[in-house]
DNA sequence: GGAAACTAGGAATCCGTTTTCCTTACGGTA
DNA sequence: TACCGTAAGGAAAACGGATTCCTAGTTTCC
């Protein structure tokens, strides 16, 4: 029994293909001068083991480590578990690993994470984060792409979605629908997710002839808030009272099921009487609300694997600076259009 | 500007302490003989240095790669993502680095991946999935350890949650307030999952003296079947009719929540009339839940950290076989007990 | 038949830590 | 005083397998 059982190493497929390990390599790597027969030779032997060059002896050579760093700090993992998994997969296309590094939101715990993964000489790093506010850049000599949460440096890579197109979206949607009179519920007043998406859809909706109702209310993100909010925004409304607005823009789909349940709670129909609108796409809460719900898929898959690539390009010596938008998606379901 | 800047070896570690880069090894390591003196000097060179050992060269004499890989065949995430993060959470303590490999069910995907972790030369691979069913070990030269999702060769070491004392005791707690005739929802017919759990509370029930009313109803893991399951358990039962079962034990949160809906729809108080637990834990569904969910935590994190430590134990030659059971946790609220 | 072009093998190279082996110095004992 | 044992630390080899020069052998074409 050979120890490492079931390693293939270059030179058992040498052995096999009956050439030297120095030829191996250029069959499979498309180096130096051989004949076809002897490369088709060579790379058939290495399929029939199941060869796949060790990374570590690569790396030697080649001084890259064909390996590169997920950093996130987001334990919970809703927003950056898609961006993660986005990246590792535009990564395995071309034979980079992926090592993951969580710090659940811990300056002590990643930086510790950053000194493992410089001590790896990853070829580079993806840092991504729970919000899409600026968090300040890590300090590593590899290139780093942010992702979701961009750097407070505008020099650094950074991709974030575009909410702007998003709420743009939305709102071109709702006045083809012929509301015009619209409500706006966000999150926590201090994240740009609550922010930015309400001077996107102010800005959007003044363009096209629709008007804003109220002030943007601020809470929390949660389906509780999103209740609290439709009592704010309906104020002292009895059933059959003309509405003051025609429709709620949420800055969660878990706000606009929460607002959604309220509606009905109250004797409002969606969409009849107002139409309601979420985002994140978030299906657990945009399927399971009643009606399902009008939303914006950001698209955070290929939002990381667009850092993924950015990265990769990086490392090949050509580094993006700024910050990219990366688009979403509208979705939509019956809060809108009431179909189903 | 020097080449990689930032990277510290233990060359410059030496030459700051005045001694020769084996000297630095030796009492870095807590080996060879050395004055105490000598090797406080050093650990506080390195320290000033924010010295880390070269993850590549250490693996190189070690004849190990201080790695382990994290295969999941589950691209959601919602059971393996907190497996995955617990068992991250172990083994940085013991600085081993994590490789992810997310495999998103597909068997061609996992047989890449494995072999690419394989090449790597991982120290060890910890195998989760998007059940607990039992699936195909996967066959490699290091150790295994599956977490939440068993291997069906019973000689491979897994662990998985002890959904059977989860049951009991939330089968215990609903006794405990008088409920007698319970109610069993399940999710697929087909999973361990739901077939388990409805084993183990007829099980729990029959010896603490309750009832299990009807057949186990299953069908899907939504809110939609919830509510469909809870018409199926009160069948053409009018508001001030006698109700057929005082508890209605629902083997997922969303299920639960979906249950609640209908049930108050349908003007079932929850819990005066009727009790109502669910499973998991998942806080977006059981915190908001009206009213919120009495439910079993599995405590996926710990399952995770427990797999990572027996994988730890495997590296060093003490492997384990066989099944484990991880522990869950009662979590009491609202649906079962009426407080807040 | 000879020279150029092509093919393929041998051996050195890549990396920084660990580990083995050895030297030096010092103290104790005969 | 000479010799030996031991502690302390340095020098150099080992670790690992893919890659890449460099060179020798072989074919091909004129």
């Amino acid at each position: 029994m050979a120890e490492t059982p079931g390693v293939v190493r270059i030179t058992d497929v040498a052995a096999l293909a009956g050439v030297s390990p120095s030829t191996v390599s250029k069959a499979l790597n498309d180096t130096g001068s051989l004949r076809p027969a002897t490369r088709a030779r060579v790379r058939e032997a290495a399929e029939r083991l199941g060869f796949v060059p060790d990374a570590q002896a690569r790396s030697l050579s080649a001084r890259r480590s064909f390996t590169v760093g997920l950093l996130s700090t987001d334990s919970a993992g809703r927003f950056s578990l898609p961006v993660v998994l986005g990246a590792e997969n535009a990564l395995v296309g071309g034979q980079i690993s992926a090592l993951l590094a969580t710090a659940r939101h811990d300056a002590v715990r990643e930086q510790h994470h950053v000194r493992s993964l410089v001590a790896r000489r990853v070829d580079g790093i993806i840092v991504t984060g729970r919000t899409t506010d600026a968090r300040p850049p890590i300090q590593v000599p590899m290139p780093v792409v942010y992702a979701f949460s961009p750097s407070q440096d505008p020099r650094d890579a950074s991709v974030v979605p575009d909410d702007a197109a998003g709420m743009t979206a939305l709102a071109a949607h709702l006045l083809s629908l012929g509301r015009r009179r619209v409500a706006y519920v966000g999150g926590r007043g201090d994240q740009a997710a609550s922010t930015l998406r309400h001077a996107a859809l102010a800005a959007a909706l003044e363009e096209r002839g629709g008007t804003l109702v109220g002030e943007p209310l601020f809470g929390e993100w949660s389906e509780r808030w999103g209740r609290l909010a439709v009592d704010l925004v309906l104020g002292d409304h009895a059933p059959g009272d003309p509405l003051p607005v025609d429709a709620v823009v949420f800055a969660s789909d878990q706000l606009a099921r929460g607002g959604c349940d309220r509606l009905r709670d109250r004797g409002v129909r969606v969409p009849q009487d107002v139409a309601v609108t979420g985002y994140d796409d978030w299906d657990v809460m945009a399927l399971a609300s009643r009606p399902p719900l009008t939303t914006v898929d950001p698209q955070l898959d290929r939002l990381g694997q667009r850092a993924a690539e950015l990265l990769l390009a990086a490392i090949d010596g050509d580094p993006a600076h700024g910050t990219e938008l990366s688009p979403p998606r509208l979705v939509v379901r019956a809060s809108t259009t009431g179909d189903a």
